[in-house]
DNA sequence: GATGAAATGATTACTTA
DNA sequence: TAAGTAATCATTTCATC
């Protein structure tokens, strides 16, 4: 796919926020007729630009109601160590995220659990599973701000 | 709303995924009628549960490669930071997330940029509209896992 | 929870600029 | 190459059982 133009631009402002809305819909906000939003919807599902269309949920209606993050130092830092590490906490559900850092701590883990319980259930789990030297936990007291919309 | 059954369950674990499947094809793969389907879909909306439907998009493809989390130490507790600092981050669209945590550090945000030219940009920009007393940014090496799909 | 009718929306083939 | 028109096909929505 080549480069994106202005209406691609604002059909993917409005489907990141909602993509639930119909094409003809679309077409009337950005001007143009439901085929031709059609067929510019589909260019960018196909370039892969549009990843995905998923429900977002509710997770303090769901129990989920305690954001954590994990500051992890590894300790080994073999390749088979991170594939281990990598395997681990994809297949831990309440592992929402896992990034490798610049900067002083070597992981960052964002999880969704119930309460501090849980956590701790969580945190027992992944250092049976998984060699960590350090592991330091802060939890989310107030969520701000939370998005997945991406500057456009 | 009442309890979720096991088939609500099922049907939120899907949607989470893809909710652009059809309601017959969902009531296949939970063995229901697609009206069936239709009537918890819609009430499990009405409930917020399902909080809304949303594209996400390929960041690399958009030419924002770079994730940064930004530890911030807030120097002032008033009300009145909070609530300009509230405004402020929310304002800002590379911004995607604002937690305020436990432990040492205040405040932690989530971003996406392009590169580190453009996180100096957005860390200037930041800090001419709101007093903040330290901030140290980590950068995201490696996205192990990012998902939207809460534990069910 | 199921059935089926009516309304809405998505997709295709074709035409135009 | 990109968009519009119109016909067709699929899906959603809702009344009724």
């Amino acid at each position: 796919m080549e480069k994106l133009d202005h209406l691609d631009r604002r059909l993917l402002k409005i489907l990141q926020r909602d993509c639930a809305r119909s094409l003809e819909d679309l077409g009337a906000d950005v001007g143009l007729s439901r085929n031709a939003v059609w067929r510019r919807v589909r260019a960018l599902e196909e370039a892969g630009i549009i990843r995905a269309r998923v429900g977002l949920l509710d997770p303090e209606k769901l129990g989920l109601g305690l954001t954590v993050f994990m500051l992890i130092k590894a300790g080994r830092h073999s390749p088979d160590w991170l594939e281990r590490f990598s395997q681990v906490t994809r297949d831990m559900p309440e592992i929402l995220g896992v990034y490798r850092m610049t900067g002083e701590l070597d992981y960052m883990i964002r999880a969704r659990v119930a309460d501090v319980g849980a956590y701790d259930r969580l945190y027992r789990d992944l250092i049976s599973r998984i060699d960590l030297h350090d592991v330091s936990a802060s939890f989310v007291m107030e969520e701000i701000k939370d998005t997945t919309a991406l500057p456009l």
